[in-house]
RNA sequence: GCCCGAGUGGCGGAAUGGCAGACGCGGAGGACUCAAAAUCCUUUGUUCGAAAGGACGUGUGGGUUCGAGUCCCACCUCGGGCACCA
């Protein structure tokens, strides 16, 4: 009986963590430099403690992080906080405290939680988003971009929360709701600062090839920015007064455009329709229908097509003829030119319109059999049921028919660029990004506006624009906005009298950068080292949520072209390499405030300790794939951390010679070693899981051979490499037992261990003998054996024999090492050829 | 509706086209104990069989292949994204 101590995490840990963040064991040492390993894990908004889903996203990181280093990279992996945002003036609303009070408390909370759970950050290259040093910058960004085009005013229709009482971007808005709030989103028309993303929008797409993100998130970014070709042309009103042009995916169609639509608000339609009474009504119409047919049917894009007929007509440039002109509200004027020509044969929409609304159908594509009745029904505009929108041969369209729909759509480009009605052209639906926020916990926009000046960017020497500390939070509306004195300053060109702008950058403007700031957090002269810079990016391992699929991963991709462009940066992309985890959920559902059904994370440490919860994690399953908290067993994993506990005081602080039997050192040996090779390449893909699965396998093996005599250095050696591997999941056990087993320093100083090729080459091997693919035995046979040679084995061995008795063998087919499969007919078929 | 992704034991999950179910949880039986907990040992896909052994088995139906959980086609279910985008 041992009388060794037992495995008390919550007694070794906290003093273990303590002094790690003493030592600085984790600061980058010297200054980073091109060979340095740039890994980053998206910076946590300080809403109060950590919860699950940080725990999972960190130990997912920190493993990767602690193995590079144990390969000898040097590492860089800073530690900041996305701390600007609204929750923290919801919460100064509610509690009637400063925002800043509220969000440093919550900094502090889980700033104490990471250094607890053992989290290997660089503290000294700690930020904060709402540090003035830090927003000073943000500001900075912005007058680059500003300064080169890339920021810019104007009046939209815009998302409105008016529980927020904020615009919000266009990624901000989830199926029709605040994304934070989950309030209706209003439009409503203001003027608003803008990024412009879309001078992007081919890039942004195009070198998507260049990085390694995962597929369903490039899918997501490619469908967000939603390129499509087609061709602008332009349609003159019937009294040859307007130009009004039109985008389509389908020129082929164009002799199928029986009316034409504007979006309601469309300028042309407001300018000639201003005074009348029916067209203030619709839009009125619209304006409230829209608000409440979206409680109804939400995002379902099955709104009923509502039309008012206008008075005049479009002219077809293609057939000469006069079509109705209509306004509906399923053409939206932030899409394309806000106006299309309606084709309702190939159009869905369109179609639906028409039937509505009695307006002509006229067919533009063959049958495509005429003789099945079904095919010329789904193609005659009396029997039609829905809109024709596969291709064809085009009909019905003068010169083009006979055409196919792909030689008609380039017939028809060629012939509207011909004739100076129109081009070929690329349609995004990316828009630009809204940045500017009515709310006053955030960098204020560094804008003065002057009469006569116009708006001036605040001069960089002035900067920070600092928010003032005597903010009103209790009220309604922009604190900034209504602080009595804080707007009025002299024009920085003129010293006439200015205005500052009140409203505040967006926070995914804070974290659009904040990889470059990480570089030199403490630097007052510039926001970044520049040819640091240059060397670092694109950040070599990005890890976070995939929650930010679109909004901060597209908006960070932006930020760093628009400042390589604006000569500050030579990188084109921010983040090289992305792994996603899936969220932690429990029985089937996200862990919310206002489920109730949050597990916390010191519930599990408190009883299990640090080291089990992140094990338990990531033991669950692959980084990218869900967790149900209900699933998981916490106590499974404590149980096996105990197990090895014991293990390695009783059988690991053995040294000296090997003792027992040569083979079952051998075994043991080889057994380690092939893991050591496995363990390697499963952390260089993040299969954690299967990681712990097989360092579970080194501690079983080590357990047999001395269940079977074995002693000594093999055990010492399992024991050993054991320790060194599970040290990036596991580092407080792995730190404790390893000074326990008598070595020298941190195990997080070790090199990580590497197979004895030696090791890995059998000299036998189990084979698998098939008769047509089933399998009839399992032979052990030398390594190497030619396929001759294994397959007079394998016919020798009895029951494969008997499976082969009665039958020919058309065919072998051998794997070396692995398989062999005799391909066999029944004899009875044999006698029967032969007969006949 | 469109675009992704995924369906494997009671559960989480393993499997470069070549032994399905690694590893763990849970269950069953046993040892230790006055007893329990902890620990240790055995066992655990389904089914036929006393056993040896056999048959079946990765959502469904086809296909490719000597051989398919893995590749192809269609469908079903679940999850995610987008949603009047012309």
């Amino acid at each position: 009986m041992s009388d060794a101590p037992t495995y008390e995490p919550n007694v070794i840990e906290p003093g273990l963590a303590a002094r790690w963040v003493e030592d600085k064991s984790f600061e980058l040492q010297g200054e980073p430099d091109a060979e340095t390993y740039y890994a980053l894990t998206m910076f946590p908004y300080p809403s109060g403690d950590l919860h699950m889903g940080h725990v999972e996203i960190f130990s997912i990181h920190d493993a990767l992080v602690r193995q590079k280093r144990m390969l000898g990279r040097r590492v860089l992996n800073p530690i900041g906080w996305d701390a600007f945002g609204l929750p923290a003036e919801n919460a100064a609303k509610k509690r009637g405290i400063n925002p800043a009070t509220w969000t440093y408390a919550n900094i502090e909370q889980q700033a104490a939680s990471i250094k607890r759970l053992g989290f290997a950050f660089d503290w000294s290259r700690r930020l904060h988003t709402c540090d003035p040093e830090y927003y000073r910058w943000t500001q900075w960004v912005f007058l680059q971009l500003f300064a080169n085009d890339q920021a810019y005013r104007k009046e939209a229709m815009v998302n409105w929360c008016p529980g927020c009482e904020t615009v919000l971007a266009n990624e901000q808005v989830v199926g029709g709701r605040c994304e934070r709030s989950d309030d209706l989103v209003i439009r409503r028309p203001l003027t608003q600062w803008f990024f412009r993303t879309t001078s992007y929008a081919q890039e942004l797409l195009d070198s998507l090839d260049t990085i390694d993100w995962p597929e369903r998130v490039k899918t997501m970014q490619r469908n967000w920015i939603g390129r499509s070709e087609g061709a602008e042309l332009t349609f003159r009103t019937a009294d040859g007064v307007d130009d009004v042009p039109v985008f389509t995916t389908r020129p082929d169609t164009i002799f199928g455009a029986t009316y034409f639509v504007f979006a309601p608000e469309h300028p042309v339609v407001a300018r000639r329709m201003g005074n009348d009474p029916a067209y203030a009504a619709f839009i009125d119409e619209v304006n409230k229908r829209s608000e409440i047919e979206r409680q109804a049917t939400l995002g379902t894009g099955q709104t009923a097509k509502r039309g008012l007929r206008l008075n005049f007509d479009m002219v077809n440039p293609f057939t000469g003829e006069e079509i109705p002109a209509y306004a509906a509200d399923y053409v939206l004027m932030e899409y394309g030119t806000g106006a299309i020509m309606a084709v309702p044969f190939g159009d869905q929409r369109d179609f639906e319109f028409a039937r509505a609304h009695d307006l002509e159908i006229r067919a533009i594509i063959a049958p495509s059999d005429p003789s099945d009745p079904a095919a010329v029904a789904a193609t005659d505009p009396a029997t039609m049921t829905e809109a024709y929108t596969q291709y064809g041969v085009v009909t019905g369209s003068g010169d083009y028919d006979g055409l196919t729909t792909a030689d008609a759509k380039n017939a028809v480009m060629d012939d509207l660029e011909a004739k100076g009605w129109g081009r070929r052209t690329i349609n995004f639906r990316l828009r630009d990004w809204l940045i500017s926020r009515q709310r006053s916990w955030g960098p204020p926009v560094p804008i003065i506006h002057c009469e006569a000046c116009g708006h001036q960017g605040v001069p960089a020497a002035d900067l920070p624009v600092l928010l003032p500390e005597d903010l009103n939070w209790q009220g309604s509306g922009s604190p900034l906005f209504n602080h009595p004195t804080w707007k009025h300053v002299p024009c920085p060109s003129c010293g006439g009298p200015g205005i500052r702008e009140t409203d505040t950058l967006d926070t995914f403007v804070d974290s659009s950068w904040y990889f470059l700031r990480f570089l030199s957090p403490n630097d007052d002269h510039a926001p970044w080292p520049s040819s640091l810079a240059d060397a670092l990016l694109p950040v070599d391992q990005y890890t976070g949520g995939v929650e930010h699929a679109i909004l901060h991963l597209l908006y960070a991709r932006f930020v760093v072209k628009a400042l390589r462009d604006a000569g500050h940066l030579s990188a084109s992309e921010p983040f090289h390499a992305l792994l996603n985890q899936g969220q932690v959920i429990l029985n089937g559902s996200a862990m919310s405030k206002t489920r109730g059904n949050l597990v916390q994370p010191f519930e599990v440490i408190d009883v299990y300790g640090a080291d089990t919860l992140r094990a338990t994690i990531l033991f669950a399953s692959a980084p990218e794939d869900d967790i149900d908290w209900a699933d998981v067993s916490p106590s499974g994993m404590s149980k096996w951390l105990n197990k090895l506990w014991r293990q390695a005081l009783a059988d690991g602080v053995h040294g000296g010679p090997d003792s027992g039997s040569p083979e079952g050192v051998d075994k043991l040996r080889r057994a380690v070693h092939t893991r050591i090779a496995a363990i390697t390449e499963d952390f260089e893909r993040h299969k954690y899981n299967t990681a712990i699965a097989k360092l579970m396998e080194i501690s079983n093996a080590a357990r047999e051979a001395v269940a079977a005599g074995v002693g000594g250095a093999a055990v010492r050696e399992a024991i050993d490499s054991l320790l060194l591997m599970l040290a990036p999941i596991c580092p407080f056990i792995t730190e404790h037992l390893w000074t326990e087993l008598g070595h020298d320093g941190s195990v997080h100083q070790q090199r990580w261990p590497q197979a004895d090729p030696t090791l890995l080459v059998k000299s036998s091997t189990t084979i698998v003998a098939q008769v047509n693919g089933k399998i009839r035995a399992r032979i052990n046979v030398a390594v190497g054996l030619d396929a001759a040679a294994v397959e007079a084995i394998a016919r020798a061995d009895a029951a494969v024999a008997a499976s082969l008795a009665d039958v020919t063998v058309t065919n072998v087919f051998a794997v070396q090492d692995r398989l062999i499969n005799f391909v066999v007919s029944r004899n009875a078929d044999r006698r029967e050829d032969g007969q006949s």
